[in-house]
DNA sequence: GGCTGTGAACGGCTTCACAGCG
DNA sequence: CGCTGTGAAGCCGTTCACAGCC
């Protein structure tokens, strides 16, 4: 199936899986990869992991398997990272600095090109090469560095505003980690908060329960 | 539907999210909550939190609506968060401590029993109140606690290492934010990478893709 | 009349089974 | 013969529509 629109959500979430465990095997020197030995490195099925990449075109060889590299690059593209995207990290809190070290670590083909925050105390110093700067400051940076990708870990107070700055600045995507719900029309967003999170999994955590998490 | 088992986790993940809001409506002083208003603070659908709370019960009174503070322990018996739940935390980094503060902001029902860090020059600190342990201590304390519930946020190569940990102390639910699989027959396990999760958005960035993330 | 609780219809994702090709 | 690509079937969760009760 080439290009017949309408990807599942579930579907793009698991591509950057596959991608991390195709850079794994790169390492490792194997040049081909069978969709079984992709399914029980990742844990998913060897189904899914083809059906997954058949939304997007044939990357496979029948009786062969995946190229590693051709695979890896294909996705990359899919998801937009073939080359290093900007990310702006709104809030240079313990989360968002936590975020930044993340994204510095493993070769993820993002990168974080601007960092804010409102207190006025962090403005100007330095965090994983970048230099806070005020959120007053968003929209223009934003939108004067092409940014379309970016982090909320900001109290929840300053959510709503700092949501309406990325907007304004033209970010399409965002990841938020306030508890706060944040809707845009133009703008998709991930909320991911952390002790909603942590609350869910006590339900499970006594072993009483069901045995399913995600 | 009284007690029919088989929980959907989708239901469950959302239960956390109704305990956050019927907190705050308690705190303006309302007595009773409709599905409506709950559906319009939260973002769902009416139908989709009646059923989610039917799976438990009838909690409602017809013509009227859900009583806050009733309902309210209703979610937090079924969650078990009636009392205080203790949590581990392994890894006192950035991630590690940005979700103590989480943690110990809002009453979620959770609070930071323990934390352990393999890093000599960490143990002894204090975090967030807590003394920072080291790692070959996790099992014996965690068992010694009682504690059923842990958060794993240190580097990839320690992570199952410190899994092996938790399950041998008794815990019985984890939510893991390194990069790799964990699993383990006995420990319900949460991935959350939060590389992962930015890539993943990267594909509705460009707002030229789909529009909907979870 | 209003709102809950719930069977039924719907839709989307996963699993199955196999055809297609190297 | 092995492994991919894919229609079909199955499953699970959401949405619909309404009966039941205050």
């Amino acid at each position: 199936m080439i290009e017949g629109r309408k990807i599942p959500a579930a579907t793009i979430s698991r591509l950057p899986i596959y991608l991390r465990e195709l850079g794994d095997i790169n390492r490792e020197g194997e040049h081909v990869v069978s969709s079984r030995l992709l399914a029980e490195r990742t844990g998913l099925t060897s189904e899914q992991i083809r059906k997954d990449l058949a939304y997007f075109g044939a990357f496979g060889t029948r009786g062969i398997g995946y190229d590693v590299r051709h695979l890896d690059l294909a996705i990359r593209r899919i998801l937009g990272l073939t080359a290093e995207v900007p990310v702006a990290v709104v809030g240079a809190g313990h989360l968002g600095t936590a975020l930044i070290r993340h994204l510095q670590r493993r070769e993820s083909g993002l990168f974080v090109a601007a960092v804010f925050d409102s207190d006025p105390q962090k403005q100007g110093q330095r965090t994983g090469g970048q230099v806070v700067l005020a959120a007053e400051m968003i929209s223009e940076v934003v939108r004067k560095a092409g940014i379309t990708l970016a982090a909320i870990a900001v109290p929840s107070p300053s959510a709503h505003e700092t949501l309406r700055r990325l907007a304004e600045g033209g970010v399409g995507a965002i990841l938020n980690f306030s508890p706060v719900k944040l809707e845009h029309p133009r703008v998709v967003v991930k909320n991911l908060d952390l002790s909603t999170e942590l609350q869910a999994l006590a339900y499970y955590g006594p072993g009483a329960g069901g045995e399913r998490a995600g």
